[in-house]
DNA sequence: TAGTGGTCTAGACCACAAA
DNA sequence: TTGTGGTCTAGACCACTAA
């Protein structure tokens, strides 16, 4: 860098066009949000180079320390993949993300090499039992969004998916289209909730009847059960999620260390 | 640092006292193991504090961001926490690293407050199928070590274990007694095997028959069932590993991140 | 106030891949 | 030979914690 200006906390040197002088979050954070961004909305694709990272430090006046750590983030991820002597590249998703990222049933089914599709089952409001309140950090009896929809990949039913979100957060969801649009999406756009992290438990479970019937397999037969709360940005909970995956269509695939 | 020698990779002026000068790995990576070794060997405590970033860099004679590596490794398996202001300390095991690290059956059982127990239910040699012999690398009817057993939590049964070891590579391990040393142990002393990676599946399956039996469940009652193949350090197969679950006693946890 | 981890810089040498 | 990412150093300022 070609800045004698000593760091001073408050302006470090104008820091780059692009990232934040304001140091609202760490540089590294604003780059690798902002490289996130890049790949996420599918500006970069998978197999695309990313820029070196001299070509970052360039662009965006930061050291290569701090280009290095916004790529480990990205790389934690598994939204890229490095190659010495080679180049960044943009990750062709895998199965394993699902047990890293949040992902969408879409993206998830895209994956898999299957047509995704929705139908609504339900949506309504209702009370939170003692179980949601516990789980979404609310008093019991607090009014909530129910939200029930089957999910199918290449026309047969893979799973259903019971989202319960706080009210008080975000009343007008529910003139939201489910079967178009992600939930996601609708929180971020309609009500500024970014879902930031989550935390979930995986079961095997019986299906009971009603479960079996929506999923055309036989009751009692295996499911995998998932349930997920997840956070915003201010590490509120938002969403108590129950997912109800048929055993013999869907698996998790995961990577561990020695 | 006091070295005024320049670094020319051969000698990058005599590293420390501790971590090997010959470069055999990067420093950071030796600084990792050796303090991973101190917390695995129970020689550090969970909620014991660690040396601080200042003391590894006096002690170890290497620089501060080599320090950081190390201990960012030791983050991202879980096995610290950090808090600015107040120090590193060794983390309480969680439920969460069984879908991080390679974690012992009675490890898990521990962190779930369960005594562990372990039957051996079978021992012997067996030819590999088209399926092993695909997972594990090796021509179908490749000699196998098969090993069966069934693990207790608080003298009820929990899961039935099956491994399959490449007898080439271990040969003489079935003299060892299953029941009570772990098999990770015993293919690091006596074969000098590390399992420094693995790959997984997780499924919903209904219990076969003769597992139910084992498990003291119903034929049919739902069953997490996980499939995975264990890497050396030289990324050769070693282990095809199948664990059954019984369903309504055991669960896995993890975070996401959004 | 002293000590901790968090962020950041500037610069070096290395191994590796491709032209 | 050039350019990439991998490792490493030396030193700085910061925010936070506890005494």
């Amino acid at each position: 860098m070609k800045k004698e200006v000593v760091m001073d906390g408050e302006n470090r040197g104008s820091p780059s066009p692009q990232l934040s002088e304001q140091r609202a979050s760490p540089l590294y954070l604003q780059l690798y949000h902002l490289l996130r961004r890049e790949i996420v909305n599918g500006n970069w694709q998978p197999g695309d180079q990313l820029p070196s990272e001299h070509q970052l430090v360039d662009r965006y006046q930061v050291s290569r320390a701090t280009v290095r750590q916004a790529m480990q983030e990205l790389l934690a991820d598994g939204m890229i993949e490095r190659k010495r002597g080679r180049g960044s590249f943009v990750a062709t998703p895998s199965l394993e993300q699902n047990l890293v990222r949040i992902v969408s049933f879409t993206e998830d089914m895209q994956r898999r090499g299957m047509e995704p599709q929705t139908r609504l089952i339900a949506a309504g409001l209702m009370p939170a039992t003692e179980r949601m309140a516990r789980k979404l950090d609310v008093q019991a009896g607090e009014k909530l969004v129910r939200l029930e929809r089957l999910r199918l990949a290449d026309a047969q039913p893979m799973s259903v998916e019971v989202s319960c979100l706080v009210y008080r957060y975000c009343g007008g969801i529910l003139d939201h289209d489910f079967t178009r649009n992600s939930l996601r999406e609708a929180l971020w756009q309609q009500f500024d909730i970014r879902l930031s992290r989550a935390e979930q438990t995986i079961h095997a479970i019986a299906a009971e009847e009603e479960m079996a019937e929506l999923l055309a397999i036989e009751p009692g037969a295996p499911l995998l059960y998932i349930e997920r709360v997840s956070y915003s940005d201010y590490d509120v909970p938002v969403e108590y999620l129950r997912l109800y995956h048929r055993g013999d269509r869907y698996s998790l695939y995961n990577d561990l260390r020695g």
